[in-house]
DNA sequence: GTAATTTGTGGCAAAATGTGATTTTAGTGA
DNA sequence: TCACTAAAATCACATTTTGCCACAAATTAC
């Protein structure tokens, strides 16, 4: 029998990573002893390991550099999600790239249904491919680095084979009238995401602004809208709005225990 | 028959995912017992799971088939992995296709160093990605399903331009000679990965044995070896010796195995 | 008016939770 | 390395909550 707090226990894992018995018992309000007898199962099961105090999920034991970029800036990268998820609507066809970012994105959009996605990110695949009655689209080829993202020039010319309503891309820097990104492979496929889409939409926390990157993605008027969680500065609204591009500020904070 | 509360109840459970017993109760003026009984027709139909004092909706609360079965039999699965994992040595090229156990297989070759994987596991490219010198190719095309696999005749051609050295498939059931599952497409992916690699293993739990399935991946002679986590009926032991296949039997320090 | 169905109540068993005492563990400093 | 300490885990027990059953009361149907 699996209790409402399993469940609860094993989202939060999901996220997170490792979690402490006792914040686990503050966050349900109960005690600790009650929280380390619902973990014993898990723990007996294998789906969990213990070490003195927390519990992290056998599957990622180890921290690797990607989680920990999940972790830095969550809340802003939630709440940036959120908002570009609700210009989603059920039924749309999605492309997204490989990002902390969009990894949030596509929890954000574990709610939607009869999606279509097409993207190059394992994480986003596989959040996704839960949904209900999505359907999921992963480019094929080299994983490069530990974030899941499959790259290449297969993957672009996967991508070339679709057409999708929203393409999410992430970014490394924005700066002067450009998005851009340290990886060329990185870029290369975001271009191509670009191009197959009808709506353009860069999602960012606000940490990269005024930054500099190495490749160039794409310049303003290559997009549609921007998703960040802070004001950007006035000449970068102003570049923005020459543009044409809409800048949408997130706001607002939800608990992560949903 | 459906009573006015049940719809009341459904469309709470809509809304709310998950309701206490006493809540509904109150909330419609009506006794404990009542909703019990309320509820009962519909845990019994499925719709509604149970946990004590409270019910939710299966599809919304109820965890995702995938992650069940990695949570079933979870320990034996990691023992099978641990030993198969023993027989890949650093630097070796590993084919796997999806499933539970081989999710485990790649769990347990995280220590592994400069691999070369090849899968159509979403769950297995993840993990593998973040290990060291590893090289990771993952088929590209629709992902079918909650378990991450991609699918499909574009990911057969995937696994054609590569040769291995370990080609790991998991079952879901293995009766007479034969090893054998229940998607046809599954099966065509894990038949492409046994015929580009030298050395060819089937992991899978006891369970599976003696159970019939629905299409057949290979006979026991297109096989090298076995590992499970229980003796096999001497039946089906002479037939593996037969087909020249080396069975092994995992053990582990797992708690209360007896 | 009577039968059938639904609802409430009380007793009891099972499960879940909390509490405090006791043991184990991890970390620390001599 | 070895005690020593503080945190954490375990255990046993009391308490509360929840589920189930049977029967009575109430409502509905015919």
């Amino acid at each position: 029998m699996l209790s409402k707090r399993h469940t609860e226990i094993l989202k939060i894992l999901d996220t997170e990573g490792t979690v402490t018995i006792s914040a686990l018992a503050e966050a349900m309000d109960v005690s600790l002893e009650t929280i380390r007898r619902d973990v014993r199962p898990l723990v007996d099961g294998g789906t969990v390991l213990r070490m003195h105090g927390a519990i992290s999920l056998t599957s990622q034991a180890g921290e690797a550099p990607f989680r920990r970029r999940m972790r830095e800036n969550a809340a802003a990268k939630q709440v940036i999600a959120a908002a570009a998820a609700a210009t989603v609507r059920h039924g749309d066809a999605v492309m997204m790239d490989t990002g902390t970012t969009t990894s949030f994105l596509a929890r954000a959009l574990a709610g939607h249904k009869r999606l279509t996605i097409i993207t190059n990110s394992t994480d986003a695949a596989r959040i996704l491919s839960a949904g209900e009655g999505n359907r999921v689209f992963l480019a094929g080829g080299q994983i490069i680095g530990d974030s899941g993202a499959v790259l290449g020039a297969q993957a672009v010319r996967f991508v070339n084979g679709f057409s999708a309503t929203h393409a999410f891309i992430s970014a490394g820097a924005v700066d002067g009238d450009e998005v851009m990104d340290y990886e060329e492979t990185e870029v290369e496929f975001a271009c191509a995401l670009l191009s197959r889409a009808e709506r353009r939409v860069l999602v960012t926390d606000a940490t990269k602004f005024g930054r500099r990157g190495l490749v160039t993605v794409c310049g303003f008027a290559d997009l549609d809208a921007v998703f960040t969680d802070a004001p950007v500065s006035k000449a970068m609204a102003d570049r923005f709005k020459n543009a044409g591009v809409r800048v949408e500020i997130a706001r607002g904070n939800r608990p992560y225990s949903g």
